[in-house]
Parts: structure tokens; C-alpha cells; sequence
RNA sequence: CGCGGGGUGGAGCAGUCCGGUAGCUCGUCGGGCUCAUAACCCGAAGGUCACAGGUUCAAAUCCUGUCCCCGCAA
């Protein structure tokens, strides 16, 4: 098993072991974790390995290393060619798409675009958060990752280029350039109202991000508010034409509102800065004080 | 020893600097008003103020130590 060398991680600065090598050691494996992966390729040719699996590694992995054994399964959690990068779900939420799926490919030296050995459609359900799809691509992806090394055993596994699968989903290089995925920065977490920013796309966007970094609110007065859950609403019923789009409506049952172009949205869970996340109505019942002093939430 | 914020009835907060009866809004329960209500009126229950020790006539508040939570940075 190889995975990243312990890192000061947390807040005492303290030496943390990742996840993988946790559950490694759980369960007595030799767990390898290189600094550097180009050195290590020597070593892995010694250990003599069959193939490697590779999922979330987070960082590239050298043709000298891939060279090392006759196959690199690689799991990734979108219906490629669509989506390659490393954002995949959460683009993919953002964009409101309502299927994605999960794709074993032999690995090359570009960015996920090895061939396809395995691949399953899944769909994305509307309301459904990047943890949750994560979570359930994540175990899916384990499944189909075994499943691939069993095929390859049995000298079973099929292997096609990514060109012609795209031609059999209808995929066209306009949409494979377009979903290319690339990491998001903290910018990108912020959500902002324009004059044409849609309800659906508030949404999405807090979906993307949920729960965690999740999508920030800068909201005047109160600060950086983590944002959990929203959902389109039919609105407040007070009037609609007197609020610009990011102006917050609060007085209706606690409930929060968001104007945008095209209608509300309410948000349900939050974090306000400093604190646990909350309900919208438990927010409200401790920030009223400074609620009701036209609230904006802007970029 | 990386930097900072926080822990007060069920929820969210104030009070802490400057020690002196535990406070606010909401929720809950009971009653009233109303055609009715998430509205309004009256009343009630509910807290060892994170934990331990210290100072003091007196500690949520001051001192010391511990635990837990959160943000930043990595």
C-alpha cells in the first residue's frame, strides 16, 4: 500500500497519517510512503507488483512509475471522457448535471485519458450533495476497482480508447473541453448574485460544495457564512420587485430568503463564522439583532 | 510549543474588562383572545454558567491547569 507521508496537519500543527495509511495498518499491510514517486519507481520494480490501483492520489504519478507494471488501474468518479480533472463531482454538481458515473481506466501519462476498462452510469439525484455523491461513488469506485483487477486476471477485461466511448455516449469535443476540470479556489466558494445569476445555479453551487468547503455567503455585518443547504422556493410572499438579487428577506417564520434574478431561494443550514452549523431558524433566533438592517449578501 | 475564535436552560446570544439575586429573543407546556393563525395577551417549567483546583465575606466574572468545538495556516 503507498500513500503521502505523515503531515503537519490540524491545528497543533501535529503529525497526521492519512486516511489510507490508517486503515492500511488496520489491517496489518505494508504500508510505503514515498516523498518523492520518480525515485520510487526503483523500488516498486523490486517489490515486483503486477499492476497498481490508483485512486485519489493527489499528485502525478510519473511515466517512469507506470512503466514499472504492465497495467495502472485508475478509478475516477465521473462518466469519462466527461469531467477529467480534479474537481470532477463537484463540477459536475455545479453544472446541474443529473447523471455522472464511475470509470475504471488504464492510466497514461495525460491528464484521465487512458482507456476504458470498465464503466458504470450514475445518476445524481436533485437534491443530492457533493459529500453524499461522493460518498456513494467512493464506495462504487472500490467495487468496480476489484472488479477490474479480477478481470484482469482472468485475461477478461475489455479496453477501449476514450474516443470511441465518447462516440457511443454522443459526446462531442466541444463538451469534453468544456468539462475539464481544474481545482477550485476559495474564490470559487463564494457565492455572488449577479443580475443574471438563477436560483437553480445558488443552488447547484451550494450543493457543489456541501458539506465541506461548502459555499460561503460574504454577508454584510455578520461575516463569512458557510452555507449547507438551500433549496428553490416558491418565496416569502412579500414583494419581489423592491430587492435586488442578493438581498436577503428574513422576517417570514425565520425562515431566510434570497432574492435572485429569477426568483428565491431559501437557505435551510448554515455556519455562521466561529460557530457549529445551525438551522436557518436557530441562526435567526440569534442574529435577528443584526438582521433587519438591509442585509446584502455580495460577492 | 504555528495564529485566532468559542463552550451560559431545548436553540441562538448578552453578561466576563470594572466580582455582589442568572438576563434577552425564540422554542416548549398551560390558559386566554380570535372564523382562524406561524399573530396577539397572561402564566409556568427548564441552567452544578465545559471540567478541576485556587484567591475572596462573595466567582459565569479574577488566577492556574485540563477537556471539547470552530476558523486560519500547513
Amino acid at each position: 500500500m503507498v500513500t503521502q507521508p505523515d503531515r503537519p496537519a490540524g491545528r497543533g500543527h501535529k503529525l497526521v497519517a492519512t486516511p489510507v495509511k490508517r486503515a492500511a495498518e488496520a489491517r496489518g499491510l505494508r504500508v510505503l510512503t514515498p516523498e518523492k514517486l520518480r525515485p520510487f519507481a526503483d523500488e516498486a520494480r523490486a517489490l515486483g507488483a503486477n499492476a497498481f490501483v490508483v485512486a485519489s492520489y493527489g499528485k502525478i504519478v510519473p511515466q517512469a512509475l507506470l512503466d514499472v507494471v504492465p497495467v495502472a488501474f485508475n478509478v475516477h468518479p465521473s462518466l469519462l471522457p466527461l469531467y477529467r480533472g480534479a474537481t470532477p463531482l463537484q463540477s459536475a454538481i455545479r453544472d446541474g448535471r443529473t447523471e455522472t458515473g464511475v470509470t475504471i481506466i488504464a492510466m497514461d501519462a495525460g491528464m484521465d485519458t487512458g482507456d476504458v476498462l470498465l464503466q458504470e452510469r450514475i445518476p445524481i439525484g436533485p437534491m443530492e450533495t457533493y459529500g453524499e455523491l461522493h460518498d456513494r461513488l467512493a464506495k462504487r469506485g472500490a467495487e468496480f476497482a476489484a472488479e477490474a483487477l479480477q478481470q484482469y486476471a482472468n485475461g477478461t477485461l475489455d479496453r477501449r480508447p476514450q474516443s470511441e466511448v465518447a462516440r457511443e455516449l454522443g459526446i462531442g469535443d466541444d463538451e469534453i473541453a468544456r468539462t475539464l476540470t481544474r481545482p477550485w479556489s476559495k474564490r470559487d466558494w463564494i457565492l455572488t448574485f449577479s443580475d443574471t445569476t438563477k436560483a437553480r445555479d445558488v443552488v447547484n453551487h451550494v450543493r457543489a460544495l456541501s458539506p465541506d468547503p461548502a459555499a460561503r455567503l460574504q454577508w454584510t455585518g455578520i461575516g463569512p457564512i458557510k452555507i449547507l443547504e438551500a433549496h428553490v422556493a416558491d418565496g416569502p410572499g412579500i414583494p419581489y420587485e423592491n430587492l435586488k438579487p442578493g438581498m436577503v428577506e428574513h422576517t417570514v417564520g425565520g425562515s431566510l430568503w434570497i432574492r435572485t434574478s429569477d426568483g428565491w431561494v431559501s437557505i435551510d443550514r448554515l455556519t455562521p463564522p466561529d460557530r457549529k452549523p445551525m438551522t436557518a431558524r436557530d441562526f435567526y433566533s440569534g442574529y435577528k439583532h443584526i438582521l433587519g438592517q438591509g442585509v446584502v449578501a455580495r460577492a
